[in-house]
RNA sequence: GCCCCCGUAGCUCAACUGGAUAGAGCAGCGGACUUCUAAUCCGCAGGUUGCAGGUUCGAGUCCUGCCGGGGGUGCCA
């Protein structure tokens, strides 16, 4: 795998923490037109379109996607806002047009009202009646509304994709978490999904156990508890190496810091230029400065922390002495694997099934899973392949005794092969695309990794593209030269920060451990649930036992809630308090509403099953109801608005905003169970029942659980 | 230096891809509990969409230039 030096924490994919931003995916997304038959929106697109196609506009399809969800309630259910732009194209006033689409849209059946409103805003009031039918319909259909795509594609996702040798830490959340939900609701609107992690098995961080196991080995714990024995070892290797570079960057990192100061200490000497841009530039150059010393400082001190942590332990310390070049062994741990050596390749061979069941315990607990789990070490024998292809085809040539990839519009090459022959993450990627197209020739390959990796996939794809299109070019056949109708998305996403606003670890300074993290939040959530069920108007109803379930479910929900509910692009605080809010928009929150409506149909006895089975049309009388029946509609609307950007937070937006507020109003209002047995009672009770399979599914879609109690 | 991303209420997000008076939720303030689980609900307040131009019937959204923040940038992943 190469040099130890650089600025990763060696981890795979995900080596640390940092800021916010992403690239947008070049190909068709995950758009599906003629999908959603129970969709309403879908319904009155394809209403509109006739009506454009009868008037004679062409594109009728694409003209009917300006038909939205009213903006506001007064405008109605659905708005049209086409009549405008349409009035530039058809040359005649946009009120004329929109009111003779209005003439010829057959939405009767639909709606009881269809107005033209201010320049030519065409507003859509849906019909009671509708509501009613459509209801009906939903309440007994187990998709609740959301139909199978009739465009079903294979569809790749790689996400979580941590390093074996490595305990998870909080940087994998994210991608674990994205990458599930994406997954599950792709799954569910029908398409063809494989979940693949494609795990760092193969690299510096194997080397380091190597060599842990080998001179660092603790015999009696090594029986007792391999895996926490080589967690261990990768640790303490890893504490040394990372001790040895410290120890050379300090006097660097002290150098900088003297001359940032004199750099400082000069500017605040220089007379202050009066006005203008020169003083705007001096005082921009200032704080800089003073930002630059700070941060310098910051790391001076940290820096020697960590060589104290270690120099002030004895053991440590000699340790740290017996091996100076520490990373040097180590490399040649890792290049002896690689080369076929033999007592390290036993080695791998056993150290693996322990660390992958490490792995998969958090998994489990996460309810977390993958089709295949396909780690660097798979692609090995590809490697020198490519990169032998890639020189033959004239896409990569030599450069510096490297092998490099010169992209048009890029200044920095795509380096597939170092100068001393060790392929990178690079090499690994394009055999992983090879790989890919050979097996399932995808529609779509998403990764699920953090912004900071844009530019690596900037490259990736312009490199596997290049490769696809020169091979086609050659009337070569190949899987591979299906790539160019393939969507390759890095579906990037922001950085978790601590409370301090910067990327989360410990005071130390260190990631901080999936594992401990998740035990956090469920202890967290232990309190929560426990306070609550003692403040009970009749006294506490959930047993311990009770108890720890529930809190599982809502300590694990919260941390992913948190994750799905903030734009994937952008940092969040991470914060228990915050995400476990009994208020706003959190998992608890809910989960809460679910098990308070599973209570009301507990209390009332209610036959469910018969309830969905009824032939009974539901009677939406109250404003409410008919609110509430329509936000139920919309589901399918919400799953695929995640699907189109990949963004899961508009699910969590739509299960808090639109239906947990929704059915909070109405439960105000409109009594269940003390209603008058009947059509009401009946319709009412039906609304409870599909809020709670909504919300349920929809959670189930974020991959967090339910409970029925709490 | 160059490249990419971001900037909307104190905070977290919307605004359906150029449409109507920029909307929600937290937090804040004021109300409502012998409850269908108050982990709730109702109301109030909160904005020059970072700034300045431009494109047009119409800009938070598109273009240009600034300001501010983050990330990346030849052999880490």
């Amino acid at each position: 795998m190469g040099s130890l030096k650089g600025k990763g924490t060696l981890s795979h994919r995900h080596p640390s923490q940092a800021g916010a931003g992403f690239l947008a995916g070049q190909a068709p997304r995950c758009v599906d037109q003629a999908n959603l038959d129970m969709n309403i929106l879908q319904l009155l697109r394809e209403r509109f379109a006739q009506a454009l196609q009868n008037l004679g506009v062409e594109d009728p399809q694409r003209w009917a996607e300006h038909v939205v969800v009213a903006r506001e309630e007064r405008f109605g259910h659905y708005q049209a806002n086409l009549a405008m732009p349409l009035a530039r194209v058809l040359k005649r006033p946009p009120r004329q047009i929109a009111q003779q689409i209005v003439e010829h849209l057959p939405v009767q059946d639909i709606c009881h009202q269809v107005e033209v409103a201010g320049p030519g805003f065409i507003n859509l009031r849906l019909a009671v009646e509708f509501l009613q039918r459509q209801l009906l319909t939903l309440k007994n259909d187990p998709r609740l509304g959301v139909p199978q795509t009739a465009h079903p594609r294979t569809i790749v996702i790689d996400y979580s994709a941590p390093n074996v040798a490595k305990p998870m830490h909080v940087g994998h959340i994210r991608s674990t978490v994205l990458g599930d939900c994406l997954y599950r609701v792709l799954k569910f609107l029908g398409h063809r999904v494989i979940g693949d992690n494609h795990i760092g098995d193969w690299g510096t961080q194997f080397g380091m156990i190597l060599f842990g196991y080998k001179h660092l080995r603790d015999p009696q714990r090594w029986e007792q508890a391999p895996v926490e024995e080589l967690a261990r070892l990768y640790r303490l290797v890893n504490q040394l190496i990372t001790y040895h570079q410290k120890r050379q960057q300090l006097p660097q990192l002290e150098k900088q810091l003297v001359l940032a100061q004199e750099q400082l200490q000069q500017l605040q000497n220089q007379p202050e230029p009066a006005s203008g841009p020169e003083a705007k530039k001096h005082r921009r150059h200032l704080r800089r400065l003073q930002a630059q010393v700070q941060e310098l400082q910051a790391q001076v001190q940290q820096l020697q922390e960590t060589l104290a942590q270690v120099e002030n332990d004895p053991q440590l310390a000699s340790l740290a002495q017996r091996w100076p070049n520490l990373e040097q062994l180590v490399l040649q741990e890792t290049a002896k694997l690689h080369a076929g050596d033999e007592e390290n390749r036993r080695l791998w061979e056993q150290f693996m099934p322990p660390c992958l069941e490490v792995l998969q315990r958090i998994y489990r607990r996460l309810g977390v899973q993958f089709d295949v789990t396909l780690g660097e070490s798979f692609y090995h024998d590809r490697l020198p392949g490519v990169v032998q292809e890639l020189l033959e085809l004239g896409i990569a040539q030599e450069s510096q005794g490297a092998v490099c990839v010169f992209l048009p519009d890029q200044q920095a090459p795509f380096v597939i092969r170092k100068s001393d022959g060790a392929f990178l993450y690079s090499t690994t990627d394009l055999a992983t695309i090879q790989y890919r197209m050979e097996r399932w020739a995808p529609d779509a390959i998403l990764y699920v990794v953090d912004h900071r990796q844009s530019l690596h996939f900037q490259q990736l794809f312009a490199t596997a593209r290049l490769w696809a299109k020169r091979l086609q070019q050659l009337g070569r056949r190949s899987p591979l030269t299906k790539l160019l109708q393939t969507e390759l998305t890095h579906v990037s996403f922001g950085t978790i920060l601590g409370p301090d606003g910067k990327p989360f670890r410990t005071r130390a300074g260190d990631t901080v451990g999936l594992e401990s993290l998740l035990e956090e939040a469920v202890e967290h959530a232990l309190r929560i649930v426990s306070q609550n069920d003692e403040a009970k108007p009749h006294g506490p109803e959930l047993s311990p036992e009770q108890r720890r379930r529930v809190a599982e479910a809502v300590g694990i929900g919260a941390i992913k809630y948190a994750d799905l509910s903030h734009h994937r692009t952008s940092d969040y605080v991470f914060s228990y308090e915050k995400m476990m809010s009994t208020t706003g928009n959190t998992a608890t929150y809910m989960q809460y509403a679910y098990a308070r409506i599973r209570s009301i149909l507990r209390r009332g006895q209610v036959d469910v099953q018969a309830l969905r089975e009824s032939p009974q049309e539901p009677m939406l009388e109250h404003p409410l109801e008919q609110q509430l029946a329509w936000t139920l509609l919309r589901f399918p609307e919400a799953l695929e608005e995640v699907v189109q950007d990949y963004r899961p937070n508009l699910l969590t937006n739509y299960l808090f905003e639109d239906l947990a507020t929704c059915f909070t109003a109405f439960y105000e209002t409109c009594p269940v169970l003390q209603a008058p047995e009947g059509p009401t009672r009946y319709t009412r009770l039906v609304l409870c029942d599909l809020t709670a399979q909504v919300i349920r599914k929809g959670l189930e879609l974020l991959g967090i659980e339910v409970v029925e109690q709490m």
